[in-house]
DNA sequence: AAAAATATATATGTACTACATATTAGTAAT
DNA sequence: ATTACTAATATGTAGTACATATATATTTTT
C-alpha cells in the first residue's frame, strides 16, 4: 500500500534522523542555528564526515543551509524543491510520468473553487489580454507559449505558491514529448474564451465543467497512450531491465 | 514566478549536477551500474569525499541505490518519496500547508474522471462494505480511521500510485491538527453513501460535484482558518440560483 | 567620534589516508 | 555437484590537515 519505506542501515541515515528529531526535541525554529558539525559529531557519536553527509542530505531536500563561519540555519523548505531534480534527472519511469499527467489534469479541474473565490476583475482583464495576443500569434511556438501563460495565470489566481510550483515543474516534465495534435484548437470544445466567460460567473461547478470540456483533447491523447499502447510501453521497459 | 533555483556554490552541489548530466550523457538506464567512487572521483577531478556526498544526496533524493562491494545503480525514483522527509521535518511554513490543505481538496474533486472511468463493480461493493463498518463503529476514531480508509480507496481507485502516495503523505501531515469539527457529519450535505450511488452512474461531473458537496464542510472548516470567507458564500450562493 | 580599512578568529569546505565491513566471486573440501 | 571457506573489492567510517570565506574585533583614517 504505502510504499515510501526507508530502511536506515548507514550511520549517515540514522544520522540524518537522528538530526531531524534534535529539530524537534530541542524546539528549533525557523532560522534556529544548529549545533556546529564538530558539537553534532560528538553529540550523535559519529564522526565529523558522517555528520557531514547527514547535513549535506538535508541541504538536498531544502531543510536547511549552512554557510561559512555561519553555521547552519533550519530554513522552510519549499515543498516541491526537490522534484525538480528528480524530474530533471530522466529517471521518472513511464508509469510515474503516466501518473503526473494526470494529477496535472485533476489539478486543473479540481482548482476551479479556488480560481472562482479570488478571480479578482483585472485577472480576467488580463487573461483577456493573453487571448488577444493568442489571436494574433503567427507560429505554432508562440502560440503553445500564450496557451500555457494562460493556463499559468488560472494557477497564479488561486495565490497557491506550492500549486504553481508544481504546475511550473511538470510543465518543463511534459514540455518535450507534448500530446498535443496538430489541430487541438479544432477539436477543442470549450476555447479560451469560453472560460473566460464561464469565470466571470464565479460559478465553480460551471468553471470545472468548462475546463474539463476544455482539456478534451488532453484526455483524448492521454487515453490513446495509456488505453492502446501500454502494453508495449511496458515490454519496452521490460527490455531494458 | 519560478521560484525553485539551485545555487550550486560548492564542489559537492556541482559534482551532484555533473553526475546527473554524466548519467544522460553516458545514455545510462534504470539499473545501469555507475562507476565506482574512485572513478568518479578521477573522472570529475575532485575528491572522494566530494563524490560520496554528492552520491548521498541523490541518494536521498531517490534516484540511486548504493550497495557495498556491488556499487551505484539507478533507481526509477518515486517523485513523492523525499517528500516524506521534509513533511516529517515539521518545518513546513503555514502557507505551504494551507497550500498543501487545498491541494489535497482539489485532488478530491479533480480525480473524479479517472475514478469514474476506472471504477469496477466490485470497487462499488468494497466501498459500501466500508460504509458499512462506519455505520458500526462507536468511537470517533475507529470513525475517522473508516473515513480515511474510505476516501484512500477511492484514490486507489485510480491505480494512480504517485495519487495514493502523496494522499497518503499529505494524510499524515493533516492528522494532527484535524480541523474537523465534532458535528461534521451532521453538516455534510452529501454521505459516503451517497457519493457511492453517484458513482454508480460514472458521470464525471456528476461525482465532482457530490464529491464538492461532500467536502463542503472540509471547506468551510479551511476557509475559517483562512480567514476570507468568501469560497463558501460564493458557493452557497451559487447553489440557490 | 564616526566611518572605513585591516586583521583575526572560527566554522564550513576540501583532500588525503587508513581501516572496517559486507558481499561477490572464486577456490578448496566433502 | 554441493557446501564451506577464502580472498578480493567497493562502499562505509574515522581521523587529520589545511583552504576558504565571513562575522567580529581591531586599527587606521577622516
Amino acid at each position: 500500500m504505502h510504499t515510501l519505506e526507508t530502511n536506515d542501515n548507514s550511520l549517515v541515515e540514522v544520522a540524518q534522523k537522528k538530526i531531524l528529531e534534535y529539530i524537534t526535541q530541542q524546539g528549533y525554529k525557523l532560522d534556529s542555528q544548529l549545533p556546529k558539525e564538530t558539537e553534532l559529531a560528538e553529540i550523535l557519536g559519529v564522526s565529523r564526515v558522517v555528520i557531514r553527509e547527514a547535513l549535506s542530505r538535508l541541504r538536498a531536500i531544502g531543510v536547511l543551509e549552512t554557510k561559512r563561519k555561519k553555521g547552519t540555519v533550519l530554513i522552510s523548505p519549499k515543498i516541491f524543491g526537490v522534484l525538480k531534480v528528480i524530474i530533471a534527472s530522466g529517471l521518472l519511469d513511464n508509469d510515474t510520468q503516466r501518473d503526473l499527467y494526470e494529477l496535472r489534469l485533476m489539478l486543473e479541474i479540481g482548482m476551479a473553487d479556488f480560481v472562482c473565490a479570488k478571480c479578482t476583475d483585472t485577472d480576467i482583464l488580463n487573461l483577456l489580454e493573453i487571448v488577444n495576443r493568442e489571436e494574433l500569434a503567427t507560429t505554432t511556438e508562440e502560440s503553445i507559449n500564450l496557451d500555457i501563460e494562460f493556463h499559468s495565470y488560472l494557477y497564479a489566481i488561486t495565490k497557491n505558491v506550492s500549486l504553481s510550483d508544481f504546475h511550473f515543474l511538470l510543465r518543463r516534465l511534459f514540455a518535450l514529448y507534448s500530446p498535443r495534435s496538430k489541430d487541438y484548437k479544432v477539436k477543442q470544445i470549450i476555447s479560451h474564451n469560453g472560460l473566460i466567460e464561464v469565470l466571470r460567473l464565479r460559478n465553480p461547478d460551471a468553471f470545472r465543467t468548462a475546463m474539463r470540456l476544455h482539456l478534451n483533447t488532453q484526455f483524448v491523447d492521454h487515453d490513446k497512450i495509456v488505453g492502446t499502447s501500454s502494453i508495449i510501453q511496458k515490454n519496452e521497459n521490460n527490455l531494458i531491465s
